[in-house]
DNA sequence: TTCGTGATAGAG
DNA sequence: TCTATCACGAAG
C-alpha cells in the first residue's frame, strides 16, 4: 500500500470531499502523528456554523490564504482548534476532530496530563493540547512539509460513517461530520 | 448536568 | 463600553 505526501490539489476541490477522504489519512506533526478518525465539513457560502457567516477576519483569512492553510483559533477561552482551509471547487474548512495517536505517544500524555492513550485525542481541543498546535501554527502550509503535513495511501478505502456535526447552532442538520467506522478514539460516537 | 474561559463582533 | 455567542472539556 504506497503512501503519499497530500499535496495542495488535494485541498483545491470541495470541504465535503477533502473532510471524507482525509478519514484514515496520517496528520504528522512534528515527532507525533495519528490517523485522523473524525473530521467535519465547513462551507465558506451557505453554511451558517461557518466562521465566514459571521466574522469579517475569516472571510479576510479565505481571501488571503492558499488552499492547505491551516485555520487556528482559540475557543471557549480554553481550546484550541485546527482547520485546513479548502479552496477551489468550493470554499471552506475541515475541522480536524479526533486523532488514533500513533507516534509520539509518551509526548502526548505528558502534554495531556492524561496517561490514557484513547482519550489524549478523541477531540479537537484535546488534539491541539496533545500536538502543542496554537496560534503560532495559524496560516502554515500544511503541504509544503517539512514537519506537519498529511500521508494519505494511494488507494485508500476507508469505511466512513457520515452524520451530524457536533457543538453547533446553526445549520445542525447537515451529515458533513466523518467519522472511521467503529473507531474508539472518536469524540462522540456516530448516531444511528 | 454545570461552568470556566477569552476572542470576536455588533450594538449602543 | 457592553453583551452575546461560541466548531470545548472536565468535573460531578
Amino acid at each position: 500500500m504506497k503512501e503519499k505526501i497530500v499535496g495542495r490539489a488535494f485541498f483545491r476541490r470541495d470541504p465535503l470531499t477533502c473532510a471524507r477522504e482525509l478519514i484514515a489519512a496520517e496528520l504528522v506533526w512534528g515527532k507525533c502523528a495519528g490517523i485522523i478518525v473524525e473530521t467535519e465539513a465547513y462551507f465558506a457560502e451557505n453554511d451558517e456554523a461557518c466562521h465566514t457567516f459571521s466574522r469579517p477576519s475569516t472571510r479576510a483569512f479565505v481571501e488571503r490564504n492558499r488552499a492547505g492553510a491551516a485555520y487556528i483559533y482559540f475557543s471557549y477561552g480554553a481550546h484550541w482548534m485546527l482547520n485546513v482551509l479548502v479552496k477551489g471547487e468550493a470554499n471552506g474548512f475541515v475541522l480536524i476532530r479526533a486523532l488514533k495517536p500513533i507516534r509520539g505517544i509518551e509526548l502526548m500524555k505528558k502534554r495531556r496530563g492524561i496517561d490514557d492513550k484513547k482519550h489524549l485525542c478523541s477531540g479537537p481541543g484535546k488534539l491541539t493540547q496533545a500536538l502543542e498546535i496554537t496560534d503560532r501554527h495559524h496560516e502554515m502550509d500544511l503541504c509544503a512539509g517539512p514537519r506537519h503535513y498529511f500521508v494519505r495511501s494511494r488507494n485508500a478505502s476507508a469505511d466512513v460513517v457520515a452524520d451530524a456535526r457536533i457543538g453547533i447552532t446553526r445549520s445542525v442538520h447537515h451529515p458533513w461530520r466523518f467519522t472511521l467506522r467503529g473507531s474508539e478514539f472518536v469524540s462522540v460516537p456516530a448516531r444511528r
